[in-house]
DNA sequence: CCTACCGATCGGTAGG
DNA sequence: CCTACCGATCGGTAGG
């Protein structure tokens, strides 16, 4: 089945899922050809979130995403089986890469703490790492396909939808034990399940209204969502 | 034009506006056969709502929306001029109402508190009744028309946009105030416009993740959401 | 990967 | 408001 391969299948630009017409027969010899298409696939990818972002999917022909990256109409279909496998592969993508920011988020958060034996970021300052690695998957340049994910989550299957939200709570988890702690010390007045998907809501929606250039920073947004969201902790008795 | 039109004219069932043959002749008169019209047209737009969102705009088609309310094909086209013209009645009729309900909402407070004269609702309790209303206009039963508002802003034209931006922030326009007022007395930590993006945010993306009958219910959302974003005063020294 | 093409469906209209 | 219909466009394929 397309999307389970998909999703098994390495998305990063070394490991290339083959070209359809390559199928079965063994793994393809990487020839300065096959680099190309690899190439060919990712522009395509990279235009195709493009425009299902500014016109939705269903207000996106497959002419028009080959128009804009450069092919005949007919071409898309070599690199996909169909138009709804496109749209799956850049929610993938979209995904494996804000994935791969907040593992690296964290990861440079620890480092910094490692060195000075025992001490320990604060579940507050890991919660503005994991805000300020969200917001700029979200809203930073050239990253359609984050919210393409967010908003055409209707236009894919049930097994598309069933190997995206197994990604999507695998990037959750690592916020969960984050508000946990916080409500334990009571910074966190919601209780934690309803606050993962208030907080969600408020990042999410930034995709709505945010325009580079204009008003707040990236960092300004995560300073406020802070601020917003986590109390001071009650001095003790 | 026919958003500034249609945007004057009243939308309740009461005041109907005047189907499209018999246009330009005065005032129509209200026979047993327009009255029929008026509920014609409210039965599409209610169709129109459901099938926009959970298909989407250009995933719907008129004929779709035409068979779920029992007409043919291209009777949608005798109410409404074209499909977009029909989408923004959707719009413009969940914004109506949500304005509508916001204002009772509100009313519905402050009678409890003019009778013993001097008392007035907290800040906190403003913004309760405010998230409270907003909750059940998002997520309430057959409350489609807000959903669609919120996820097709794309497939309208600038103008119906501008009009319909006009609604929002006339809707906004009764959070401000209290927002400031939680703001200058330490309740509110964010600035009060970032603040106001974010907990709309917070409150919006609920269509994305609620579901009657399982989980939360709208009050014990209302709870949650004032405990996360409202904190304790700060005692006065 | 391109060109030419297919059947299906779309928004919208005419004429009643 | 219905029926019949129009031109345009769509996703996808064949054959190279």
């Amino acid at each position: 089945m397309t999307p389970a391969n998909a999703l098994s299948a390495p998305a990063s630009a070394s490991g290339l899922p083959p070209p359809r017409p390559s199928r079965g027969r063994g793994r393809p010899r990487k020839t300065v050809d096959q680099m190309d298409e690899g190439n060919r696939r990712q522009h395509l990818l990279t235009c195709a979130a493009s425009l299902f972002r500014r016109q939705g999917f269903d207000g996106t022909s497959t002419r028009d995403i080959a128009l804009a990256t450069g092919m005949g109409s007919g071409s898309p279909f070599y690199h996909f089986e169909n138009k709804q496998a496109l749209l799956f592969a850049v929610m993938q993508g979209g995904m494996d890469r804000a994935l791969a920011r907040q593992k690296a988020a964290l990861s440079a958060l620890m480092e910094g703490y490692d060195t000075k034996s025992g001490q320990r970021p604060t579940a507050k300052a890991q919660l503005g790492c994991l805000i300020r690695q969200h917001f700029e998957v979200l809203l930073g340049e050239g990253n359609d396909f984050i919210p393409v994910m967010l908003y055409e989550f209707k236009s894919i299957s049930a097994e598309q939808q069933a190997a995206l939200h197994k990604l999507q709570r695998e990037y959750e988890a690592a916020w969960v034990p984050v508000l946990k702690s916080l409500y334990a010390s009571g910074q966190l007045k919601a209780p934690v399940k309803l606050a993962r998907l208030l907080i969600f809501g408020a990042l999410n929606w930034s995709v709505q209204w945010y325009r580079q250039q204009a008003g707040a920073s990236i960092n300004e947004l995560t300073v406020a969502s802070i601020s917003l969201f986590v109390h001071d902790a009650p001095a003790l008795p």
